[in-house]
DNA sequence: TCAAAAGTGTTAGTTCTACACCCATGT
DNA sequence: ACATGGGTGTAGAACTAACACTTTTGA
């Protein structure tokens, strides 16, 4: 086969921001890398690109290693470049985020990558430029779901009308009057509300809902306007 | 140096899609390619990642070498990573795109690389991945212009108010009211009013307008709300 | 019966949209 | 004087934010 002539060939990496909800806080999953350079720190899940893969298909690898979850929300949010930016060789990292149901994670597989959940607070040093990544990726999410029904993918299949909220709040790092908050999502026509209550948290009991399937991707967009005073919280980005 | 063991290196390019605006239509710059493969074929103007650049790097000097412009607008947008996607040898693209005063741009230096500027609805047929490129690139600069003040990018220093609603105009591809636009632009405080008019496009003259550099970052988000009923302006984009 | 969370109602204020109208001026 | 594009005014609709109020039920 023809090749390109007197070019340099780059090592390619993606690396995973994998958010996840706890019913309370937004989460951040990390690893304590496995080689060196920087052994033993605090790291996103990465890997490197494979000659017969896309960077798609090795973020769905990475990710399915380390959480052993398949059919995950991922999307590409930014690639990293900075000629200097891995200290052992030029390595450029195509980053992704994640969303998952934190519940359906299951601990026992990840332990053996020494994985933890991190509040976004409370975040250690990360290695090479990974804070970086971090803090883009949380923008992202932010921009993202302001604009797309997006974070229903880090909720159970049935969740509340309560426990949406505290997600957008946590989000966004403000509070939601419930009433507004409550008649807004219910005026998408996303959700379908279910016969049954969740009690853990009242003794009236929330609803249940469930994600409308079929109005899901049709109003894929219909979440504009949900958070007040959008421009209070996306941050500049350049 | 130390370096990894038993990874595969691979190509890594930019693309630019350099957005221009003639006061009537959005185009973009395409290249008559000067290389094989598909030589004498449409392209985005592009080129590999030498080792002592980034992608940001890159994508400058490609930029530099088509307009002969420094300092323009210049985003990242999405990296291409199919593993056939380029016929001769495995290349990643990170893809950029550029936002330039079409009359800023010198002709002369463009003529050598055969550049020429098209509408958006005139695409000729594109090498590799180049058309989806350019639909990935047109999404997103309807995306981030629906929420920050980019479009000013486009145009010069001294701009009418009905030529910016006709830039919107094309990039929505919709008709706004001339009375809510230029009231809702007025309101973001980002335009100072000029003593002298534009007389090109009527007897009575429309006055020019300029950017207020320093509101301009401060109020970078100030265009949310923009572009009545945005959600029927955005598309899908997975 | 009472505390606590879920959920509904209400209202004043703001913003949006559509469209009518006025303005300036070269021919 | 009038046609043309620039620019302003305005009424009704729609939406928003704030907060008071009602409901439910386990303890």
């Amino acid at each position: 086969m023809l090749k390109y002539q007197n070019q340099t060939r780059l090592l390619v990496a993606v690396d995973c921001i994998i958010f996840g909800f706890d019913g309370n806080k937004l989460k951040i999953l990390l690893i304590k890398r496995g080689l060196e350079p920087k052994k033993d720190h605090w790291s996103l899940m990465g890997g490197f690109v494979q000659p017969a893969e896309s960077t798609d298909e090795a973020a769905k690898r990475v990710l399915k290693q380390l959480t052993g979850l398949d059919g995950v929300y991922l999307e590409q949010f930014y690639t990293f470049s900075a000629k200097d930016r891995d200290p052992i060789e030029r390595t450029i990292s195509v980053a992704y985020f994640a969303l998952i149901d934190i519940h359906q994670y299951e601990k026992q597989i990840s332990e053996e990558y020494h994985a933890e959940w991190f509040q976004l607070d409370q975040i250690p040093e990360l290695i090479f430029d990974h804070s970086q990544m971090v803090a883009m990726a949380r923008e992202k999410l932010r921009y993202k779901a302001a604009l797309h029904p997006l974070l229903f993918e880090l909720l159970p299949v049935k969740f509340t009308l309560p426990l949406l909220q505290s997600l957008f709040e946590d989000v966004y790092e403000t509070n939601f009057d419930k009433g507004n908050f409550s008649r807004k999502i219910i005026s998408t026509g996303l959700l379908i509300k279910q016969k049954d209550k969740d009690k853990t948290n009242s003794k009236k009991g929330a609803f249940y809902y469930k994600l409308d399937k079929k109005h899901y991707k049709k109003n894929f967009h219909a979440v504009l306007k949900f958070i007040p005073n959008l421009n209070n919280h996306l941050e500049v980005e350049k």
